[in-house]
DNA sequence: CTGTCTATCTATAAATC
DNA sequence: TGATTTATAGATAGACA
């Protein structure tokens, strides 16, 4: 996370792939650390690293077991439970991944549309060679959309001005279709047009763990261990 | 760590603790994920909080149990191994630490010296009512460094211009012991004067632990669990 | 309580010593 | 190998919807 944003995968050279350990070691341990003071929880953690013989622990190798103890002192019945739970509670994360993926499309349709617009308004044409159908239906949209805030804002304008002009004098709205939102209608639209980068379908799966685990938006790639974009982890034993 | 710096204390107010607890805890077990992704480790965190049930795990239950039954699964001999080699290890932090606390005081004091005789300057004249004798002696220290420093710069821009300027014209330097720069002469040598914020002892003492674990240079408050500055961590069973 | 925003603070990749 | 420096990415406190 500096100088140059890296990629989420196993590190290939092995400098560098130390240098790393050993400086997010550190950190994570003082996460920890941190978690634990300010929120006065208990908190261990764990390292196994090729480097040293044993692995880094925090907040001391007594202390990880006893935290550890407790875990597996509890009741198979609870723990069971607790897998269940926590299987419910990933699923509730796909399907808010999958709301937050759908409004992160429908809003990057929606700046890629309003730099062609731009462009548009620059060039004085319009440049369709590599659009497809949709693509122009939601330019089309997006114009429509503009020219209804132009109508408002100069009826508000002329409001606070007390000017004589009337409806009439305004501009003329064409009222068009909203545009398609949802990624089969982009899908079955799409015949035979150059895809624009946002419908990348690995890009999505890429995405797909990490808002999974994190609800985050991050780009990275599939992560150490060859998951699956398609399957839950099994947290089952 | 935003908006405002937050001391690293246990959080009194109870809604606050909770959101920094939930979203530290994403951030927690993100970081243990990204660890193992680019350095091809095993990892796991165990986080005990007060609002589920269950503990926070990750990667999953019956992962964190596997690794937890290997660390257990060593012979005792090599677990007391480990615990005496953290112990070394944290001596040598205990060493570094001090180190480098020496060397911020020292930086500190004299950044705190630049600013007052930038005072001086500005003013014209010292106001030195709650100065100490040893921070006057450390300012007089300074504008003879300065002199020092001014002369050199004369000297060469001479050089570089063929000036006939000759010594009998430079800057007569009136040379002054160093400063002193251990806690021990500072504190022997300031009796009755108001002690500048630097000095405080609790403050260097609050740095102790994160040193410690960190090697870094934060000015947090005494962890969770009310550590002894002075005891290091018991690391026995 | 959950998500969003954003100003700041922290972590850290690279380069260098 | 480790410490330092620097520039950028990420984490997050506080406020708000």
């Amino acid at each position: 996370m500096a100088r140059t944003k890296v990629k989420l995968a196993f590190i290939v050279n092995d400098a560098a792939r130390k240098t790393t350990y050993n400086k997010r070691k550190k950190s994570l341990l003082k996460k920890a650390y941190e978690i634990s003071t300010l929120c006065g929880v208990q908190a261990c953690a764990v390292i196994y690293g090729p480097y040293e013989a044993q692995p880094e622990v925090w907040p001391s190798p007594c202390e990880v077991q006893r935290v550890l103890s407790n875990f597996r002192a509890k009741p198979e019945v609870i723990q069971t439970k607790q897998m269940e739970n926590q299987e419910t509670f990933m699923n509730q994360r796909v399907l808010k991944a999958k709301d937050k993926l759908k409004k992160l499309r429908t809003d990057n349709k929606e700046k890629e549309m309003t730099v062609l617009f731009d462009q548009c308004i620059y060039a004085g044409k319009l440049v369709k060679n590599d659009m497809s159908v949709v693509d122009l239906n939601y330019l089309g949209w997006l114009i429509d959309h503009k020219l209804k805030d132009l109508g408002r804002r100069l009826e508000s304008w002329d409001d606070c001005n007390n000017v004589q002009i009337q409806s009439q004098d305004q501009l003329q709205l064409v009222p068009l279709p909203p545009p398609p939102s949802t990624n089969e209608e982009m899908t079955m639209m799409n015949h035979g047009h150059v895809a624009l980068p946002i419908n990348n379908t690995d890009i999505i799966e890429r995405e797909f763990f990490m808002n999974l685990m994190m609800n985050g938006d991050g780009d990275d790639t599939i992560p150490f261990g060859e998951v699956d974009p398609g399957v839950l982890p099994n947290l089952l034993p």
